[in-house]
DNA sequence: TAATTTAACTAACACGTGTTAGTCAGGAGT
DNA sequence: ACTCCTGACTAACACGTGTTAGTTAAATTA
């Protein structure tokens, strides 16, 4: 049945104090134990199969050695590539790093305070939450009572602790190499509705090559997608009227989806209409075309955000607020510069 | 700074014992609280905001209403469409359920029973795993420890509980949908290696939908994937070279890369090979062309999975130890059998 | 030799909660 | 008048750990 390996049970079987057991296992510096009794310990614990109870750790420590994921709006995590691969990496580093996963997923019918929860019940000792929504209210309270909190994706206060690329400048860069390839009617096609701050970045790296180009912004060549490829099939579908020869899609999923109804509308990818994703997920150098898009690292995203967090708990005072990760223009077919993978 | 309000502050504020503080928030019967102090109390905890401390009620409960989620070969979370949507539905239906998540990866090269030390800790009640490898050693000793264990695939060992599909109907079925369009050349690209049980028994299916059909199985029509799509286009480029008519593989990851790979040796799907996958993951539909597959729903196994250890971490004795989710072959545009989408 | 330090160890408290066993006043029953 | 019950409440223990403040005996120092 249930049986629980006490400190105590150690203790009796080595034939000394359950303080000495402590003071054995965890390593405690100046406190004289001779490696006789050391070794007489460990063996006891190793017999008996003795694991800590963690919950009694916490209760004395304070601490819980667990970190919380939120993931805002939990359904792009079903549907969109990238955040698994970050989910990924910060389950490995968090991990290198002593600390356990709580995985919160929150709803938009939810109430969106259900992480607070994790946080007033000390569940957890730090947070990151991934593509925050630039209208929740509730991060800004808890960074006011200083606890740790992580941000992946634009931050929309400038007290917040974040992690991101500049996704302006991707956008941008994105948006230029089209126009590079002789592009005059380029489209968008946003990975999500405009009140996700990333949305609004890249919205705006796309507008800024535009203008330095000195082309026109039209609104109308702007279309509004929902993480999934069945929103960007779709998006792209109304995109087609105004029939551009190239588009820049937010992410790659919604990209999938506007390759789809582009192929369906009869038309060839890059020689009719070009296009250029965003993430670099693992499937995108697969799909046909190969798709052309904006790497961007996953691993160092999650390992930079692990880093700062764990400085954050360890109550360092961060001078940089804001971290930067590289991305890269990878050219594949979808943008016709180069027809070879 | 940090200020946790302990059930005594909350006493003290009402005027009451700690006692009946704790039997007014957790509702206990029995308890002979009228009203008027019940009222008292409620407002002192509103007006503190008290939260209990977690890691105190669970050392007192023995509980810690934390759900342990192990992904074996971790890098299949970032690259496999099916594991995100799994531990999307995993995530609503155990936070329905009132209970946490705590995610933990295991990598091969990393020592397997570290979701061990979870169990041993008491950091969790239970444990789904999600795509056992059947050399797992521990698993079994945890089951016989009485631990409320649930899989996620294919179990194998009949004492474990598992929620799966039967692969090998769906695997026949899918080969079989290949054989009636007239296909006699048919390979198969697993999705993993061999000592996965979910790749041995997609393998028996095909098989045995061979052997219905009198059709020869050849050893070299069977090619190994592992995971993602890059493995699928490598595994394909060997296949290509005996010339199929047909692919079935074993899930849409590694399909999307053999179908890269079809499509660049200049072969046309699915005049010249037709291919079938396996999951419908979300951009399955959304593939060029679309790709005929077996849909699976996460859904369902995430929901029967939780249901299933809710009833083991009440105690109860369970009489069906494995439970089984529908499959459906969805026919799209890859197979041939039609070209609409 | 007496005083002080030091090595080796432990008793006892604190963490915040759930729960059992019990106290106390007042009303009902005989 | 005495027992018995019951509604309202609480003191005190248990959960398993980390840690502080001691307690011995031996070793060192003055």
């Amino acid at each position: 049945m249930k049986k629980r390996v006490t400190s105590q049970e150690v203790a009796t079987k080595a034939g000394v104090s359950r303080t000495t057991v402590s003071f054995v296992l965890n390593n405690v510096a100046n406190s004289h134990i001779p490696q006789s009794t050391r070794i007489k310990v460990l063996a006891a614990a190793e017999a008996l199969g003795y694991v800590p109870n963690a919950a009694a750790k916490m209760l004395v420590s304070g601490q819980t050695r667990t970190i919380g994921v939120v993931i805002s709006q939990a359904q792009h995590l079903a549907v969109d590539a990238f955040i698994p691969q970050l989910l990924y990496s910060l389950c490995q580093h968090s991990q290198k790093a002593g600390y356990k996963l709580l995985l919160e997923t929150v709803q938009d019918v939810t109430a969106p305070d259900a992480y607070l929860q994790l946080v007033r019940g000390h569940h957890i000792d730090g947070l990151v939450v991934v593509n925050p929504r630039s209208d929740d209210s509730q991060l800004p309270t808890l960074i006011q009572k200083n606890f740790p909190v992580v941000l992946i994706g634009a931050a929309f206060e400038p007290e917040l602790h974040n992690v991101a690329t500049d996704a302006v400048l991707a956008s941008s860069l994105a948006t230029k190499h089209l126009i590079s390839l002789g592009h005059g009617k380029i489209a968008h096609l946003t990975f999500s509705p405009e009140h996700y701050f990333a949305t609004q970045k890249r919205l705006l790296g796309y507008r800024l090559a535009l203008e330095q180009a000195q082309l026109p912004y039209q609104k109308n060549l702007v279309a509004i997608g929902n993480f999934s490829a069945e929103s960007g099939f779709m998006a792209m579908q109304k995109l087609l009227k105004i029939k551009p020869t190239a588009v820049f899609a937010g992410n790659d999923t919604v990209a999938m989806g506007a390759m789809a109804a582009i192929q369906q509308a009869g038309l060839h990818i890059p020689k009719d209409i070009a296009i250029v994703g965003y993430d670099d997920i693992p499937t995108a150098a697969y799909l046909s075309p190969a798709l052309t898009t904006i790497r961007v690292s996953a691993v160092e995203h999650a390992q930079k955000a692990i880093q700062l967090l764990e400085q954050l708990m360890r109550g360092e005072s961060i001078s940089q607020k804001s971290i930067s990760c590289q991305t890269k223009l990878i050219i594949r077919a979808s943008c016709g510069a180069r027809v070879a993978r």
